[in-house]
Formats: C-alpha cells, structure tokens, sequence
DNA sequence: AAAACTTTGACTATTTTTGTCAAAATAAAT
DNA sequence: ATTTATTTTGACAAAAATAGTCAAAGTTTT
C-alpha cells in the first residue's frame, strides 16, 4: 500500500541515486523533489513519465499509482468515500460509452 | 446519471425558485449559482449540507454525487480511472483499518 | 412589450500552488 | 571525530487558480 512518494524514493534508494540527480533529471529543485517523495508537495503527470521511463519501473502502474494517491487526497476521509468510487465509476463507465 | 450541478437546478425547478432565492439563501451571487448548476464553478461541502436541508433532499445522496463529481473532474478521462479507482478504494479501506 | 429571470464576461480580490534559496539537520565517509 | 555529502525545513516571492462582484446581454414568461 504504497504513494507514489514512497514509490519514487524506494526506486531512488535502490538505485543509491542522491535527490540531486533525479531532481536535475525532472529538472526541478532537489527540495522541491524531497517534499514530493514525503507527500508535501505535488507532482505532474509528465513528472511521471518520465520517472517510469528514468527507473525502467511500469508506466501504467505508477499512474495508477499516482492518480488513486489523488483520489484518496481529495476524499479519503469523507464519510462516503465508498459510495462516491463506486458513483465515480458507474460515471465514467456510462461517459466513455456515451463518447 | 447526474451531476451535482443538474441536480441542485431539478431541485430549484421542481420548487419553481429563481436563482436569486436559492443564491440567497446559501449567500452567494445569484451569477455563481447559475454557474455551480452548469458546472462551471465549484461549491463546497457547506453548499451541500445547506442545500440539502433547503430542498429535503437526502443529504446522503447529494454529498454522494458531489463527491463523485469530484473525482470525476479529477481522474475522468484518464486512461486508467478504473485501475486507479479500485486502487483508491483499497487504499481507504487500508487506511480506515489503521486509524 | 414589459417584467422577471438567466447567462455571460470582465474585472478584482483572495487563496493556493509553485519556484527558489539558504540554513539547519542528518547521515556517510575518511 | 571531523569533514563531506545528502536531506529536510522554512521563509519568501512569483505565478496560477479560484472566488466574489457587478452590469449588460440574452432568454423566457406574463
């Protein structure tokens, strides 16, 4: 039960890169990029991307990864967080089928 | 398949209100509310709570599809909602059980 | 045609997010 | 143990997103 902080640090840590290096990669601050890893700062889908394609890790995964964190940011602690997934899904589902 | 906005405009209609009552009543402009029935701004958990008593709706209900909205806003379109969904509601369910 | 209602857009104010930096804190290496 | 490398923290300004306000234009109803 990982976010996608604690994701990207563990491929950081695993490779025995320093924030540095990967930030430069990003292109952003190194500080910018240890408040990503802790949850206090926020990151883009690029950002992802690009981390996939950096650690060789599974795309798909870490943007699933990253979206549910998202999700669970904006309503996990409603009280019908459960009912309103499973509303969410049933949207999207008749949407896609609509478009 | 209705959305937060579609409602609170069924509501009004079914009560043949105006805008400016509603407005008035949750203290906002009445340009702001034609706008939240429209989608195209936002309203809070407040607003809801609010609007449910004034129209006797279920609140239940309105929060559920407010919430939903949400998340549909956020990860509507995105190749993997589904996966980040159920992601999503395992995390909740993870989290529920450590707190 | 007048009156009531709704929508639109422009503008400002406010809040939130982001970028940048340097110092403090921690960990690793010598 | 001291130096060196790395990470974290907090402060600040810049930029972006959101919200509030208003009046005019557009629409519907009477």
């Amino acid at each position: 039960m990982q976010n996608i902080g604690e994701l990207i640090r563990s491929l950081r840590e695993k490779e025995g890169y320093p924030l540095r290096k990967v930030a430069a990669f990003l292109d952003i601050d190194q500080a910018v990029l240890s408040k990503i890893e802790r949850g206090q700062r926020k990151l883009t889908k690029k950002h992802i991307i690009k981390l996939a394609d950096f650690f060789n890790y599974n795309e798909k995964e870490m943007l699933i990864t990253f979206l549910s964190d998202q999700i669970v940011y904006e309503i996990g602690n409603e009280d019908y967080a459960k009912e309103a997934l499973k509303l969410a899904e049933e949207k999207i589902e008749y949407f896609k089928s609509k478009v």
